[in-house]
DNA sequence: TGATTGACCAACT
DNA sequence: CAGTTGGCCAATC
């Protein structure tokens, strides 16, 4: 079916974050459509527990690397732990080298629809 | 049906 | 540099 939902697109990009790197709501959102809303992103990780496949939301950040979802987890510190457990350094609720461990997903990924 | 709400972002002051 | 503003749009009330 050619008519997906906005969140299953968006769990399907997260779905195809490497292990060890990370990206932005805003880059997932300017993936799917160039208007779409970075908000809405924030939504779909918001429900993304509800999906029947595990979702790596910890390696969805804001775009300043910075882990503002981090009390959606079941711990306030949970998402820094699975971060720390690819390698990825956080200091003060920031990812370290975000700039290099960034994934665009535009320069990845081909929409399949 | 209309108003409000966001795990956001870029532009502006 | 910090704070504000408008846009975005699905989900929720």
């Amino acid at each position: 079916m050619h008519d997906q939902n906005f969140f299953e697109k968006v769990w399907w990009v997260a779905g195809q974050i490497p292990y060890g790197r990370v990206t932005s709501y805003g880059a997932i959102a300017s993936f799917l459509s160039a208007g779409s809303a970075a908000r809405m992103v924030g939504w779909a990780m918001n429900a993304s527990h509800t999906s029947r496949i595990q979702i790596p939301a910890h390696r969805v950040v804001n775009r300043s690397g910075m882990l503002t979802g981090k009390h959606h987890f079941g711990h306030p510190d949970l998402m820094q732990q699975l971060l720390e457990n690819e390698g990825i350094s956080v200091v003060n609720d920031r990812i370290v080298d975000f700039k290099r461990l960034f994934w665009n997903p535009a320069d990845h990924l081909v929409f399949p629809f």
